[in-house]
DNA sequence: GGAGATGTAAAACGTACGTTTTACATTTCA
DNA sequence: TGAAATGTAAAACGTACGTTTTACATCTCC
């Protein structure tokens, strides 16, 4: 494997486990094995580094999120908490650190909550039909933020009880 | 007011809008209008003080949570969202920074979910009457959570989208 | 009036931060 | 063959961290 792809996963894993501030450069470079000297080559900074992760995980968490149907979304998220383990929405996490005043991040993270929106915008409109339901869209992304979140104290089951959620919401759409 | 208060609400300022790790000893310091000596004398410590903060703040947060319907619980939130503004829930935001490996901060953060999860579960006995509804309380535990996330980016927006879900979901538990 | 508590201001503690530099080894490829 | 590219190891940059210490100014109240 690359060297960039080598240093985006442990520092990917790194910033989920121990938060983005408290993991210096130091820790980085150990965990992936490379001089700091190789890091700033391919990260530009440390800065740049925590953007390159949350761009590389918004592809991987999309990627996940391919579905058709609000059940087929949560149970994809039920799929990705256990395979990841649940420490809160990584995005939103950066965002809070660093209190939303580093450009670079704060761009990469409303993109994200962005394209998260639209995406389910798109599997509302396609599972309930009868053109786009903006108020139920809304509210499963709402659900999805919650089950990220609860997931964190109350795991996995925190997915099933906002995909059982979502089910009623769903149909109550489709009557 | 007394020097232990004006440090709790400087220091709850700061560490809500640039985040724990991010705001410094010097920076809490100069906030308060105190030397590090005081701070240090009334606070202990820095993972002192952020526990403190975390528990006043737990105080705060539930009395405001002191209803009798999940519609009244939903409203108490958005006019928190609306007064102190939407910067994702400050515990679990503690938690990540810290990777839950500062026992003094994880017993408080835990502390305040299952106080949290308890307080709703009474509001939806309360509300809901028929005994108590644990699958009804745990998806309206979720909407809260995920009203508080997207709040970040959605604004009180979220929380009526989270409030008008729930009254779909008590709605079908009645019946 | 004087002891004790409570505060400030400022320097210093050692450690760790993000970043750059120096010196050198290895690989790549025209 | 030899120069460019790519890497490591390690030291150094200045800054900031959390914390403690020293020296001094006020208050409080018996």
């Amino acid at each position: 494997m690359d060297v960039k792809s080598t240093l985006l996963i442990a520092a990917e894993r790194l910033f989920d486990r121990h938060g983005f501030t408290a993991t210096g450069v130091d820790r980085l470079t150990a965990a992936a094995g490379m001089s700091s000297r190789t890091l700033y080559k391919h990260a530009g900074g440390k800065t740049a580094l925590i953007a390159a992760v949350l761009t590389e995980r918004d592809r991987r968490f999309m990627r996940r999120l391919d579905v058709r149907s609000v059940d087929a979304l949560f149970a994809a998220l039920e799929d990705w908490v256990r395979v990841e383990g649940a420490r809160g929405c990584l995005f939103l996490r950066a965002h809070g650190e660093t209190g939303g005043a580093t450009p670079e991040i704060a761009e990469v993270v409303m993109g994200h909550k962005a394209a998260l929106r639209a995406r389910i915008a798109e599997i509302v409109a396609v599972d309930v039909g009868d053109g786009e339901d903006a108020a139920l869209a809304e509210q499963i992304l709402i659900l999805l933020e919650g089950a990220t979140a609860a997931a964190v104290y109350r795991g996995p089951e925190a997915v099933a009880a906002a995909r059982a959620a979502a089910g009623v919401l769903v149909a109550k759409a489709r009557a």
